[in-house]
DNA sequence: TAATAGACTGTACACGTTTTCACAGCGATA
DNA sequence: TATCGCTGTGAAAACGTGTACAGTCTATTA
């Protein structure tokens, strides 16, 4: 690579020193209008850039966002799209990192991100977590400025953007139950996941609203696989005397896999069983019939997440936020409606 | 947040110089095992890690690499997975940076990239040009290590990874032919695209191969979109004397859209005409009938790329290396074999 | 005993910026 | 004429690391 000018070959030309030239770069106003002009004239003949891993150094500032990421599937790209963007319109750069589980992973994840003296980080996390895990705790203690996607919120301890799960389950069970449905079933994501929780109790108090009862015998766990959704779908219907009359999915895969199930019982979707997912995946749009489902505003998350970092770095005493996104009702083929 | 400890830190309390400590942390055999344990004991106590920023200021390299990618779409995700996972082995970090058009913005994205300093960047590109474009020149007049995703094959001018557009359609015509059909229609993607170009020439030169003559009435045109698909499938059913019986349509989305073209005239895929498409996305999978399509390796092609970019940092005089992947043609119902 | 080699470590500068402080020059004021 | 303030610039230190070079020991050899 060819050798790049610095500041200092732009003040030897101009016949200034190099912390003119400095200030000229960072518009200084104590600078005359003259100098100003002949700098920033040599700089562009020089094709002069500046050296931000220079300027990171001297300022402590490196204007670096880093996103940690579980694994890269295309349910966190609008996600990662909405983050993207946002940074570019703050003027940060973006570094991605992903891991595929926390736990293991995420130590050295933040160790490089912490070494590359990034000035935020965005931690997308997956699993349901009780407590604070303990890299999120070493960041703390460090003030580093970070914000968690999804979860850990109402403890006020931690900077949160997230989808509110329990209101789109709510409206789920809520649209199947203005349907006319009453056995309403579940076939739930893994629990270990944030996500197959949070939709999981949301689909519990749902039903508590309406006064209809918790029936173990229309509930099927999964975890977030299609396979998984079509075995427990197969269970439910050949083992409960009373088959459900609509059932709620934690995702669009589990849906098509239930209704897969459904359909080769002989039964209709949504003549006979309504099902409902969670997600909008594309696929679900083309599937026959047609998903009904929620939509979460993934990449406003994103947008939100760097908005929220960027005050943190401004500002590092602010107080804590916590950020809710609500996710839209779409409504299709497989509910009936 | 608070100050972590440097060097000269870790020095004092060891009673020796930064530099002794320096070597200790890169592992320069000249210094004693006795001060060696010594300072790393130091080092652990007082949780130490090196500061990037300053180690890139003065080795002039970053270990990072920077991906530039067009629109984010679940199309070139598992592109960016391959490129993380491989980054990740190779100990780079990866930067991320999207621009829509690479014409108008592309001029900016370098330059972040230049002024970080960053070790290569991968190119990931989208549409057809004929010449190198300027940005592209000023790289490789700068000597700036890069790899370029997709096309400028056979020039030996520009490191390149990329898919066998041509292979693939051959691949897929092949199949159609062999499955005895005659009048193979397409409808081609956005002609400005790389991929449009190339599918559309290798749909012609297949025919050529099997003594197929080139039909204009059997070919849409289209910008990879489902809708225009679909108009384009119902031109040329309702103006053609004599309809296609096999369609290759350059991506799956635009196979969905003339699937539904032609299931509305009252006609069956696959058994009045044959529909095949480009991608295998998930969709494909799931629609009815499920989609005959071709699969590019595309976690292979970012794994590839940093490979190949890894090589040509360590060897900057290294020969111009341009690799080419084969994508694989995934049989379904809706060619009908 | 003095010279010499070898094993470690310290000194000093470099990397490309930013930034604090000092200072030169100049006109205005007392 | 001496003092003051203002404007524009330069000098120098700092950020945290790496590294060439010059030491300082100790042990060996002549």
């Amino acid at each position: 690579m060819k050798k790049r000018p610095t500041i200092k070959d732009i003040a030897k030309t101009a016949g200034v020193t190099h912390s003119t030239v400095s200030r000229v770069i960072n518009n200084n106003p104590v600078i005359s209008d003259e100098t100003k002009e002949k700098v920033l004239k040599i700089m562009k003949d020089m094709d002069y850039q500046p050296n931000l891993i220079a300027r990171g150094l001297v300022r402590q500032k490196t204007n670096t966002f880093a996103l940690i990421t579980p694994i890269l599937d295309p349910h966190v790209l609008p996600l990662i799209k909405g983050v993207e963007a946002s940074c570019k319109n703050h003027n940060y750069a973006l570094m991605l990192l992903s891991t595929d589980y926390w736990a293991d992973e995420s130590q050295s994840c933040l160790q490089v991100v912490e070494n590359w003296l990034v000035d935020g980080i965005l931690i997308l996390n997956d699993v349901y977590y009780k407590d604070i895990p303990s890299p999120i705790k070493k960041l703390q203690n460090k003030k580093m400025p970070f914000v968690f996607i999804n979860k850990y919120l109402g403890t006020k301890e931690i900077n949160t953007v997230a989808i509110d799960n329990y209101d789109a389950v709510y409206k789920v069970i809520s649209h199947l139950f203005k349907l006319g449905h009453k056995r309403i079933g579940t076939i739930t994501g893994g629990l270990i996941a944030v996500d197959g929780v949070e939709r999981f109790e949301g689909y519990k108090l749902a039903l508590k609203k309406f006064n209809l009862n918790y029936d173990e015998n229309l509930v099927g766990h999964g975890g977030f696989g299609e396979n998984e959704a079509y075995d427990e779908m197969k269970r439910i219907l050949y083992t409960s005397s009373q088959p459900p009359t609509a059932m709620f999915c934690a995702n669009d895969l589990m849906a098509i896999g239930a209704i897969r199930a459904i359909q080769e019982k002989g039964l209709k979707v949504p003549d006979d069983i309504a099902v409902a997912g969670y997600d909008d995946i594309k696929a679900g749009h083309y599937f026959k019939p047609s998903l009904t489902t929620v939509r979460p505003p993934l990449e406003d998350i994103g947008i939100k997440a760097v908005m929220l970092l960027t005050e943190i770095v401004k500002n590092p005493e602010r107080e804590i936020e916590e950020i809710v996104l609500q996710a839209r009702l779409i409504v299709r083929e497989s509910s009936g409606a």
